[in-house]
DNA sequence: ATAGCCTTGAAA
DNA sequence: TTTCAAGGCTAT
């Protein structure tokens, strides 16, 4: 009755839609795209497009240019390597450990859809529905792949998780974990979940894994999570704050001329500055590491505009995501142990810290969407945004800063000048 | 060349 | 012993 086919196997084929017929050369293909696959490696093909490398490859048209079949294949991560080049035939090969992830994810991810359709409280923690926020995913870079079949890495097309630094610890592999007592069982029972099962035996039963994670009053949110939660600043009362100072500093304004953009920035930068070193000064972890200072190299970044702009677009994308509390202080913490500071010395904390927050935030995007793998590296994609502008940022307070132009005498260009020193 | 079914064999 | 992802075979 139930069998391997019980798991992600009633998706469809990500080349072409067909129905899959198991795990080939790295992620859940329908028998005919394995097959394409093979003779295609096997025979080292070369093929050509006629027309602009970009076919519609779907169950009707995918015999019509094997060109942009195999790069679809590529695509959405199938592995060169997992043909063998012995022709050997049987036994398992390298990928044997990333198939049984991938099960374990979906696993999670079917308990989730389910357990979440049967929650009988419709008032979650977030504005909207798990399955509404969903459908506000737009970004990924593979939307596809994240819909239908989890890629494993490959050459051609790495995982979104490589967007992070070089030592980010998302680096290796989806690293993902699940709690040690999950027993990955194949023959997974579909029917602890139907609609006639109450919701408290669900939420009891010990062989369901989403009941560690899950009960009928909403999301348990990670210890760690809530941590970081007990470590936020009143937001509120920064607003208060930074509104405060700009009507201070309006005084002096009307006397004299209308402020400039950027002066005006520097204030509010200025304010929330104080808040984040107030942030990470009396947040957990951050007390034990030691700071190294050297020099730093330095130059002039892009234009204000530009960056402000990337700045808006990325706030839009978080607003479209609906980053949710938990999620942000799970962001400001992968920020805050940042591996690519060359001056940390302990570099062992932070890559504990990174993966402490990575299995953290994994867990509560497991409680709280169903398209939790899109909007965990969508998140993480976000956090890779979010590290690039500021280092652009800082290079170009920099330069303002070296040519005489920052406009107070405040915190933030005290820090510069520490930076310089 | 394609794709559905068969055989194989190491790992679980 | 069972599983299942490799390669192989063959009708189309």
């Amino acid at each position: 009755m139930e069998s391997r086919h019980d798991v992600g196997f009633e998706e469809l084929c990500p080349v072409c839609g067909d129905k899959v017929s198991g795990y080939h050369y790295g992620l859940l293909t329908c028998e005919s795209c394995k097959g394409f696959f093979k003779r295609t490696v096997q025979n080292d093909k070369k093929y050509t497009c006629v027309n602009n490398q970009q076919c519609r490859v779907d169950k009707a048209q995918r015999r019509r240019c094997p060109f942009c079949r195999f790069q679809k294949c590529l695509h959405v991560g199938m592995r060169l390597e997992a043909v063998r080049a012995d022709r050997m035939r049987g036994g398992r090969n390298k990928f044997g450990h990333m198939y049984k992830h991938d099960r374990a994810i979906k696993q999670w991810g079917k308990a989730l859809i389910q357990a979440t359709r049967l929650r009988p409280d419709s008032s979650p923690i977030w504005d909207s529905s798990p399955d509404q926020r969903d459908l506000a995913f737009t970004g990924g870079p593979h939307p596809t792949a994240n819909l239908h079949s989890t890629p494993l890495t490959t050459a051609k097309s790495p995982p979104p998780s490589s967007l992070l630094s070089s030592n980010s610890p998302f680096v290796s592999q989806y690293q993902f974990t699940y709690p040690s007592d999950l027993t990955i069982k194949s023959e997974y029972n579909n029917n602890w979940a139907s609609s006639t099962c109450p919701i408290a035996t669900i939420c009891t039963d010990s062989y369901d894994p989403y009941s560690r994670y899950f009960s009928v009053q909403g999301p348990r949110i990670p210890q760690l999570v809530l941590e970081f939660l007990h470590c936020d600043p009143d937001e509120l009362q920064l607003r208060r704050k930074i509104i405060a100072r700009l009507q201070q500093e309006q005084t002096g304004w009307e006397t004299h001329r209308d402020p400039e953009t950027f002066s005006l920035m520097c204030t509010i930068a200025d304010q929330m500055l104080c808040s984040i070193v107030e942030w990470a000064r009396t947040s957990i972890f951050f007390r034990q590491l030691k700071v190294e200072l050297s020099d730093i190299v330095f130059h002039a970044g892009p234009a204000l505009a530009s960056l402000t702009q990337r700045g808006q677009k990325l706030v839009e994308k978080l607003h479209i995501l609906k980053v949710d509390r938990q999620e942000f202080s799970c962001i400001k913490f992968f920020i805050l142990f940042n591996p690519d500071v060359k001056e940390l010395e302990d570099h062992g904390l932070i890559k504990s810290v990174q993966e402490q927050v990575e299995r953290a935030l994994l867990e509560y995007t497991l409680t709280t969407s169903s398209q939790y793998l899109s909007r965990f590296v969508d998140l993480l994609l976000c956090l890779s945004e979010l590290r690039s502008l500021s280092t652009l940022m800082e290079d170009y307070l920099n330069f303002k800063h070296l040519s005489g132009e920052m406009p107070c005498n405040n915190l933030l260009s005290e820090m510069l000048h520490a930076k310089q020193a």
